[in-house]
DNA sequence: GCGTCATGTTGACAATGTCAACTATTTTTC
DNA sequence: GAAAAATAGTTGACATTGTCAACATGACGC
């Protein structure tokens, strides 16, 4: 007896309120996540949240926001176990991916244009561009190396990004929905993508 | 006198809801859209709109229906007007981009995923395959004159549609926002995009 | 023990999507 | 050409939603 039953205070209702944010939004689409929904699945009144982001649109930015962190996180880490090389940069390019189909829903919300990048917080700004700039930084030792060609390093780039960008938005919106067909369309992307940027090809 | 002030039949109303709608997303946003605004705006009841689409969804599958029949006819222009060659080629690819820029409202609606594939209407799945099929129709003829490699079909095409896709999101978005960079995007990532799947390019 | 502050609640309100019932206009039919 | 049927638009109502203001509750330092 005397088990904390439910407190007062939730503990760490951020946590769970983007938690069952991403729940909602992977099983239900954005435009049906309600935030009277939320909180009642956590058991908790329905502006409870507005101690914790300051409205609808925050909380959009906060799973963003998030949601590069972790990009950056395993594009970085699939960098550096990959040996920082020509190998290294396919790895970067699968972890890219994956993330997006792993998390389809944080992933949508980072590209769904549901945040104005003019009023967007400072921090969301801050952590696409440091997702961005992990590949940038791939790039240019990838430069240096003479693996890639020497073009402007923001367009390549850019070229890049639209690349892995644009395969993941596919594979998530379930236009690709074939058995493996994800996988496959990865894989050949990648061995596309690297031939079409590699030292030597073209001009 | 005896103006036709306004008569009760607006005369083409679907045409002008559409056309509202896809001023307001274009100056404000999808999420921002309301319906009763729309009919404030064209002087008409707020209701009215449901004699000519069956709710919000139906008029946003409208605009992506269109979207996508507006952007085959283009691709379909400018791959004949071209040549039906490998420069064709090229003038699909900056006629996909361009549609994009110069239509960002029904571009987003297109690929925003407020339209559930699984519940999507008949007529918005065939004309969203029809864009896509004038690319793999492109690809094909391509393959048979050796130009590009004569890899599977649909990878292929799928490849070639992340890419421009990727591209137009970016330069939609407002991430590539210096004068000229959207246009040097677009030129450098189909000349890479071509390196990469021309006949000859790697392994 | 007490104030202070973060955290959560309740009541209220305006905006929105949508339905039902009704009205006005056009078109069809005899 | 009038009646009937179809088409197009309106008004009233309602439930849902985001958000604010005012209040309640609990934790924690002094």
């Amino acid at each position: 007896m005397g088990k904390p039953r439910r407190p007062y205070h939730h503990g760490n209702l951020r946590r769970a309120l983007l938690d069952e944010a991403l729940a909602t939004i992977g099983s239900e689409g954005v435009d049906r996540l309600t935030l009277r929904e939320i909180g009642a699945r956590l058991g908790v009144s329905r502006t409870a949240l507005y101690r914790h982001f300051a409205d609808k649109r925050a909380l959009l930015a906060g799973v963003a926001t998030e949601g590069f962190r972790m990009l950056r996180e395993q594009l970085v880490a699939a960098w550096k176990k990959g040996g920082c090389g020509g190998p290294a940069f396919l790895a970067m390019g699968v972890a890219y991916m994956r993330f997006a189909v792993a998390n389809p829903a944080h992933y949508r919300v980072m590209f769904g244009s549901f945040v104005d990048p003019k009023e967007a917080e400072f921090e969301l700004a801050a952590e696409a561009d440091g997702a961005f700039q992990a590949l940038v930084d791939a790039l240019v030792a990838l430069q240096r190396s003479a693996v890639v060609r020497d073009d402007d390093i923001l367009l390549m780039a850019r070229f890049v990004w639209s690349v892995v960008h644009g395969v993941a938005m596919l594979a998530i919106d379930g236009q690709v929905s074939e058995p493996g067909a994800t996988e496959a369309l990865m894989r050949y992307a990648l061995d596309r993508l690297q031939a079409g940027i590699e030292n030597g090809a073209g001009r």
